[in-house]
DNA sequence: TGAGATTATAGATAAGTATCTATACAGACA
DNA sequence: TGTCTGTATAGATACTTATCTATAATCTCA
């Protein structure tokens, strides 16, 4: 005896060949792209970029930010861990700059 | 009296002109970000994209994606807010779709 | 070496959110 | 109209995280 299918499912069946994109990939996306979907760091790539030389130390993003330096560190880590900036120690200070080859691959992700 | 600012201070002033980045932009590309910083919606995005004329019903989503139907229609309402996808109620079922333009919108955010 | 300045880390807290179960809503069809 | 299927909403929970204060670590320079 042979299963009758409602038509009202044939419609809705999924195309052969539209395999998920696979789920390592897409937490490696997530993890970049959360680095960057946050007001704060947002602005903290925008100074960078807006700076002489394209980098700042952290002492430069405080008082603008209005928020206090343990927070800035923070932000700055979770960027740097995206591998979205880069700091080094220069004296005193921190610079921190702008991973050019990282935020290109960004954005394919949205140029494919 | 000429209060005397010390070398080191010098060095780290910021440059004239770096305004940052207005709060209210960065909250608005930060909600538009975190639509798609999440490994589940960039799954449902390759799927829709993926699928036969770029779109897809939710019962196409929950199985592949193994999360429930609650689940889906969540993020699903995510996308949706951010812009990213529009629902089309078509009989029994709602098909979703990308908006094209809204995705180059983000897509310019870095491109800038 | 010691004092002052800059940055990082630790720990606490409050707010946000991804997920689930249960349930309501909406359309198809017999 | 009543039943079945597909989708959305409500409420609960566990996990993440942005922020703060307090403190440690690192560097400069007198």
């Amino acid at each position: 005896m042979v299963t009758r299918i409602p038509l009202q499912l044939l419609d809705c069946l999924p195309k052969a060949g539209a395999e998920p994109l696979a789920r390592s990939t897409a937490e490696s996306m997530a993890t970049a792209l959360k680095a960057v979907a946050d007001p704060t760091r947002l602005q903290i790539l925008a100074m960078i970029a807006a700076s002489k030389n394209q980098e700042s130390c952290v002492c430069n993003l405080t008082e603008p930010l209005d928020l206090t330096q343990p927070t800035i560190s923070h932000h700055l880590k979770k960027l740097a861990e995206a591998g979205l900036i880069s700091g080094e120690r220069r004296g005193t200070w921190v610079w921190y700059s702008l991973n050019r080859e990282r935020w290109a691959q960004i954005a394919n992700l949205f140029n494919g």
